[in-house]
DNA sequence: GTCTATACTTGGATAGAC
DNA sequence: GTCTATCCAAGTATAGAC
């Protein structure tokens, strides 16, 4: 669809300040943080990354593939972020603690806002739904992972499908930042994951067993 | 703000189609549900509620104040059918199937999307925030009210802040309704609400005692 | 209260010069 | 690849007739 989609500078073209295509992406994302998705226009976008508003159709061809790309590029950071911090949690109770961390850096960071405004803007803007969709599949993959190792040997575990848990953590997660961005304050989606750490505790408690392999 | 606000039809004036600012709240609550924040301009609404677009000014001022008026319209509804719910579940079981229940009717009939939205359009309409924010904390206080009865007498009471529970529970919500909406399917929303009500019966078994009073 | 007409603004997208 | 100029669609809001 966008024009562009091959070459990217191929060998000694790694010019200091970036090209427009990558300043736009970067824009792009910190316009989703700070304003919005319906604030996202290709004029906006165009004069933070300091460029013509034109470069973003030449470019991506239209403002939500812009948008989408920009989605994309906090996504795959943040995988190999949770990826890495999954791998090096023991039990139930540590991967709790870890999802706190993490999804406090989410909250800091705004990455969280990125994917929940387009979200937001996948309900009114033709199309971008299932693109959007093809996009949190992954994620809720990885929860459910994450969750079928964390039940097993549980004294739940069979009774819970890690699939429900996946998307309930998933919803939670998107609920929570949701909520934090409208009323400007983390606090309480912060005491929110530590009462999981309670309840991941006294489930790693009852277990007796801990699960270092399945 | 608005030009109207006081009288509203006094005695015999019951007109059977309704006035048209009855008609736009109704117009506006539709468009929300199915196309949106972004897609309830002015025009749009009006041209639903079969009247001139000018109207939405004369009766409210603003677009946003319009679509505040048609949150609150369903939101009072939601209130008496929630607390009347609630009032009839005795333990904790019991109200997480009530829960169950109230959430599955509000997802079909398309009330959660319509908070969902406003809230989505909270991130870029200036002011909006805190007028939702403003809206939903009683919906907050109601979820802590419950919390807070169905903790009551179980393991964990006195461990566990019922805010937080609520916050939560309010988040997850959201979120839930936000993944129905985007994917079009609300089977695994109801899934999530399944592991509830295991969890829920979990607590009831291990507590023992049973609260109906406190 | 309700309408039509209109002023003004912003945004998506394209054309053509450099 | 990047810019300027431009077209067109859609939105908010107001004025004034009925």
């Amino acid at each position: 669809m966008a024009r562009s989609g091959a070459k990217r500078r191929a060998g000694g073209s790694t010019d200091a300040a970036h090209d427009a295509r990558t300043r736009l992406v970067k824009a792009a994302v910190e316009i989703l943080q700070e304003k919005g998705f319906a604030a996202a226009s290709a004029r906006e976008v165009a004069a933070r990354a300091g460029c013509s508003q034109s470069l973003v159709f030449y470019h991506f061809g239209s403002v939500v593939d812009l948008l989408l790309a920009a989605l994309d590029s906090v996504s795959e950071a943040r995988r190999v972020r949770y990826q890495a911090a999954v791998d090096e949690a023991g039990g139930v109770a540590e991967l709790a603690a870890t999802a706190r961390t993490v999804f406090e850096e989410d909250l800091d960071r705004g990455y969280a806002a990125v994917l929940v405004e387009m979200i937001s803007g996948a309900s009114t803007t033709p199309g971008l739904g299932p693109e959007i969709a093809r996009r949190i599949a992954p994620w809720r993959d990885f929860a459910a992972g994450a969750a079928s190792r964390a039940l097993a040997g549980s004294p739940v575990d069979g009774a819970v499908p890690p699939e429900a848990v996946a998307h309930g953590m998933v919803a939670l997660y998107l609920g929570l930042e949701m909520l934090a961005n409208l009323e400007g304050d983390r606090a309480p989606a912060l005491a929110v994951f530590d009462q999981i750490d309670v309840a991941a505790a006294l489930l790693e408690l009852l277990g007796g067993t801990r699960s270092d392999e399945t």
